[in-house]
DNA sequence: CATTGCATACTACCATGGTAGTATGCAATA
DNA sequence: TATTGCATACTACCATGGTAGTATGCAATG
């Protein structure tokens, strides 16, 4: 297996960059599935590349706790950790209702609501055309657009940042994909509390929204009870 | 100029780290002042280390934005950025507030008052004895209850990381310190307005106490405009 | 059988050499 | 004088070798 040669990867960015960016994507696609070791000499060897760049990815995704260091031992995928997600989950929500807040007292809320719906008529194309990738990129878009009317577009890298730990649970789901009529729905439930101004309801909304996530958990949990934290120590078993 | 040997520093963490720690707090204080040059090769040779370490600390300090890494021409001091004050606050100010709001529906609201009013009387002795260290050791404190009663402990950190963009700026106030006890005050006035569950009220003063640091700025730019953000590039002007 | 000592094989971490790429200063040229 | 070509000196980036430290399996020992 060698580095996924995406369009802009090729000599443009940096080696360790683009291994970042390639373990990241097999660890939320569960190609790199929790507990598998990972070390600087496996990774360089899986992608053909220097023991430098492989490392710098490794310190790097164990920053943003997708990979476990421990000492001496070894690195691991990650497990699915319910801190994680929790944590992410209240980091996004807290974010999102308080960028919503702010775009609905932008003076520009009409501007804002007419960008939400044509963001939400190309939503339900793609569903037409059952383009899932395509709708879940109109849905990030769907969602920087009030941090651009929130005045406030640096904060938008930092969500989808604590969105990706949101997206690895999502890959569990039974079909692969959740209900994205129901998503629709519940963006056109928002665009409409914006557009009557009613900030309170809206934000009930994003929050019900953002919540989602948590009606899919206990399912992924039981069809894959190995992939979430176990006991820290196995504590060398029987053996 | 060698390494800072901290208490932990020596031996138990790695290199990379202590030398990340060690510019951090000197951009921090302005020991190293903006613009000013680093490159993995200076870096090492003022730490007395090798370039790697010195090089992974200026890549994650870059990820910080506490340093500009400008392609084939060398690293730099970031400049003070309004845009990276403005985001930190933005971001500060959503989670602090929904903390708040989740420690005051905790159900445990009565210890947590608790829990402050002793935080904020030693605050009071820290100010008579004119020990800032502390002061700023017991604030943090302060704010770390509430993150515990939320029942968001994993939450403390990142706001921390927030907030050192903030320390940053304040570190350029005149008398070198702000009004403790003013800060104290408004410690108190959140204390009282948790004890009371209005949660409205003390959602506004915790904002308001946030936001003190804007009232430093103005001054702060006038005084050391050379720190903040000036056009990109100086064009190669005159020469 | 249970415990201990130890060689082995890993690991993360650090040091250092090499390379492509860009800015800079100076000389050559118009 | 203004412009261009080019050597030089930087840079970030990558490759690779070396080291201390720990887990593991096995042999020696009780």
């Amino acid at each position: 297996m060698a580095l996924l040669k995406t369009a802009k990867s090729n000599r443009s960015m940096p080696l360790a960059r683009q291994v970042y960016d390639d373990l990241h994507q097999k660890i939320l696609r569960f190609e790199l599935k929790p507990y598998q070791v990972l070390s600087e000499a496996s990774v360089s060897e899986m992608l053909g590349v220097s023991r430098t760049p492989a490392r710098e990815a490794l310190t790097k995704l164990a920053e943003n706790r997708f990979v476990d260091v421990v000492p001496q031992r070894g690195s691991q995928v990650a497990p699915l950790r319910t801190e994680d997600l929790n944590r992410s989950q209240f980091m996004r929500e807290a974010l999102e209702v308080a960028l919503l807040r702010r775009a609905m007292s932008s003076g520009n809320e009409a501007g804002l609501v007419k960008e939400l719906r044509k963001e939400i008529t190309l939503q339900r194309t793609y569903v037409t055309f059952e383009d899932t990738e395509s709708f879940y990129a109109s849905d990030e878009a769907f969602h920087g657009l009030i941090t651009e009317y929130a005045k406030q577009p640096s904060v938008l890298p930092e969500i989808l940042r604590l969105k990706d730990h949101m997206d690895r649970f999502r890959h569990l789901m039974v079909s692969g994909v959740e209900d994205l009529d129901t998503i629709i729905k519940q963006h056109v439930a928002i665009a409409d509390a914006i557009e009557k101004g009613d900030a309170a309801r809206a934000e009930q909304r994003m929050i019900k929204h953002l919540r989602r996530i948590f009606d899919y958990i206990s399912e992924a949990r039981e069809r894959f009870p190995e992939y979430f934290e176990h006991d820290e120590k196995p504590a060398r078993a029987i053996r």
